[in-house]
DNA sequence: CGTCTGCTTGATGAGGCTCAAGATCAGTGG
DNA sequence: CCACTGATCTTGAGCCTCATCAAGCAGACG
């Protein structure tokens, strides 16, 4: 934890540096005011406030934008928190304004993420969890998870459910424990590519 | 394809005027170019193509933007299909490239809508039909749903499974079948909105 | 040490899937 | 108008996956 960790959601005092966020973190909250975000790193979960509770709307990721929609009704439409350890930029970086192009990048990249958080709600409760790890896995074969509570929220199971399938994945060796400083040892594994394809 | 041809084959009289397509009728095709479209009426079913398969990616209903990626990329990302009857008009309107608040606007629609249909993936069956029939219905209280096995693949459930609820919501009187002249007759209904709220 | 939060695991059963048969509907051609 | 046809919808019976409930374990922290 470093000089920017900002689990309690407050504003950096320099605005132009990324600010890090520790998981369970708020980002920010339906209705406030604030930046719009890129993702650098990291997972974060959008909720639609329900009744009380918050219904798990949406997922982002590396290069994913958040919050835009501050831009332009100047209030947050959800609430953002961050599952795994995680680093914001505001967005956009240099200008008071977004390009065209920006926004249309953004655009695009919001639809084909939402095309796969759908992805993530169909199927059998196996296939919905591994197609979370691959979203999540990073070029190297290694994943940080969130807790088993927001997987289950994402995929539409329950949390004893998750718990098991993952187990699974351990016992079947596709998924090895890997000690990450800082991080649950029960969230970060290193992956067997080939295993996982084989599931 | 042809930017303009209608599911029935027919040939709208100006560029810029809204084009109609019959239910079933394919809007565009993944890997084609072509313009972005804003829906004006009815419901239009996004799919990621998968491998031979046609994955349920997203869903558009009036006032949506579909295809800017298009803009982007040169191509889509996604197979369009109507589900209903449904016009579409050619966006931006009367300009070459949309202004930065009507593309923020777009994606914050989009954000929202994503939500809308990450939350109709959740829950229990009657919940998850009767939030659809919500979503596509009219101020007047009447709806014109798509076939049964595209409310399915929109929910997450078997068409069997469809077939029973909406049997069940017209025998306790929540949805009545209401004829409309070109439309199956399972299609169409008016709804007890007193009722549908009861569920 | 006790407490709290998150994870694991077992037993049980209900909700929804599967398979199968028939009914209805819309279009076509006689 | 009617018969025919293919697509869509309805309904039943049986079964399986996953939800539910419950108990205990593992770390973190004061």
């Amino acid at each position: 934890m470093g000089l920017f960790v900002l689990a309690d959601g407050k504003q950096p005092s320099a605005s132009r540096t990324s600010c890090t966020y520790a998981p369970g973190g708020s980002i920010y909250q339906v209705g406030s005011d604030g930046l719009a975000w890129r993702v650098q790193s990291g997972v974060i979960r959008l909720d639609a406030p329900g009744a009380g509770d918050n219904r798990f709307a949406s997922l982002a990721i590396a290069g994913d934008v958040i919050g835009c929609e501050s831009m332009l009704f100047g209030t947050y439409a959800f609430n953002a928190a961050a599952l795994t350890q995680c680093q914001l930029l505001p967005w956009p970086e240099g200008e008071s304004m977004p390009t065209g192009d920006s926004l249309l990048y953004s655009l695009a990249t919001a639809q084909k993420r939402a095309a796969e958080v759908v992805a993530l709600r169909g199927g059998e409760a196996l296939t919905r969890v591994v197609n979370l790890i691959r979203l999540l896995a990073d070029a190297s074969g290694s994943v940080v998870l969130p807790m088993r509570q927001d997987i289950a929220d994402i995929t539409d199971l329950r949390f004893e459910t998750v718990s098991r399938i993952i187990k699974r994945l351990e016992r079947d060796e596709v998924l090895a424990p890997a000690k990450i400083c800082g991080v649950h040892a029960t969230r970060s594994f290193s992956i067997n590519m080939v295993g996982l394809a084989a599931v």
